[in-house]
DNA sequence: CCTACATTGTAATCAGTGTATACATTGGAG
DNA sequence: CTCCAATGTATACACTGATTACAATGTAGG
């Protein structure tokens, strides 16, 4: 008769995908389990068994949101040639693009509050992801068309630009016409602070 | 026989300082207006006269921050010389000193969700702040030590860059021994991207 | 096939929160 | 000195996250 079996199937799949609809529409303040567990119909306390703790729940959302965001960067860099500048613009435009898109998320996986240990799990991801960018400037001094030094401490301030330029922009600190071509000038000024020489 | 009057004296006043030290303290998630108000010793319904909404008192929480960030930006350009290098590299550590000093504070100023009406004031209080910086290399402009170009477009990359390491920084993906030579690195990095010709 | 058991969902409950309303107390302007 | 606006209190409501004991369900091992 009723159409909903005691059991669901594939709740945390469920919770997890609701979740982020409501993140993206409502905020991540706006997040609450109980509303979660309603709208999928279920009991108040069963999201409890997948997700202890609803900082838990926000956890494995953020970890999604790394995932994806390096399907995303990844996915930038097809088609595009070995040339260092097209590949960075690529990759810069899709990291802004990643986050003014998802603007929500991105505060969860940067947020400074994490469980201690899903910062393991967590801190993996945002590092996988981090070298992807890594390798990119890696190639790009190969090639000589990036400045030599220590891998790392080339590329950090290309990270604090990229993700400066993507938390403005999500904070509405960036006026409409800004936005337009603030990205063309941050990649420029990017490459002209990774140029050899 | 009470040493509590009927009337706080400065209710707004302490609420707003003992909120800044649990922010400071536990972070802004472990923020309660009731507890708050048990801690100062009021009434759990206290607090609303003074800000009729929590979201008000986090609002106002952000733009004392902003105007102590600007004190604390104006306060790191005395004493240094005229030399845009200089000014700038004092900026750059006054803006990431006072992020990793108040990282629940700065997360937020520039946080996604204020209350429409708040976002005018707010807005003022981080344009003037914006304000500083623009002087500053407009500043290095007429002396020819910054490239030409719009201020607004030369100064945007600037922003990026000092707020993503902030945000970085705080957000914990820096380790330890990064952020030593990090913050050089990152005001290298501006001066490169600025330097003129 | 069927039975023990671990998974998963439910029901009920608790402490705590933000907010609104009606009422009490106070201090200061006219 | 009086009246009134400002400020604080008491109480209540609708939520929330979390815990606990219990019920339904799928699933290996005999």
């Amino acid at each position: 008769m009723k159409n909903r079996p005691y059991h669901h199937g594939d709740l945390p799949a469920a919770l997890l995908a609701r979740a982020e609809q409501t993140l993206r529409e409502k905020g991540s303040g706006a997040l609450s389990l109980r509303e979660l567990a309603r709208e999928i119909g279920v009991s108040p306390a069963a999201p409890n068994r997948h997700f202890k703790t609803k900082q838990a729940l926000l956890d494995a959302l953020a970890l999604t949101g790394f995932e994806r965001l390096a399907e995303t960067l990844a996915a930038s860099q097809e088609g595009v040639g070995a040339a260092f500048a097209a590949r960075m613009d690529a990759a810069a435009r899709a990291y802004v693009g990643f986050a003014v898109a998802n603007a929500a998320l991105l505060d969860l996986m940067f947020s400074v509050k994490h469980s201690p240990e899903a910062s393991e799990a967590l801190g993996a991801a945002a590092q996988q992801w981090s070298e992807q960018l890594l390798e990119l400037i890696g190639d790009g001094q190969r090639r000589g068309e990036v400045r030599e030094g220590q891998l790392e401490r080339v590329a950090l301030p290309v990270f604090a630009a990229l993700h400066g330029y993507a938390g403005l922009a999500v904070s509405g600190m960036l006026p409409a016409e800004v936005t337009e071509h603030g990205l063309d000038d941050l990649i420029a000024s990017i490459l002209r602070s990774c140029a050899p020489q």
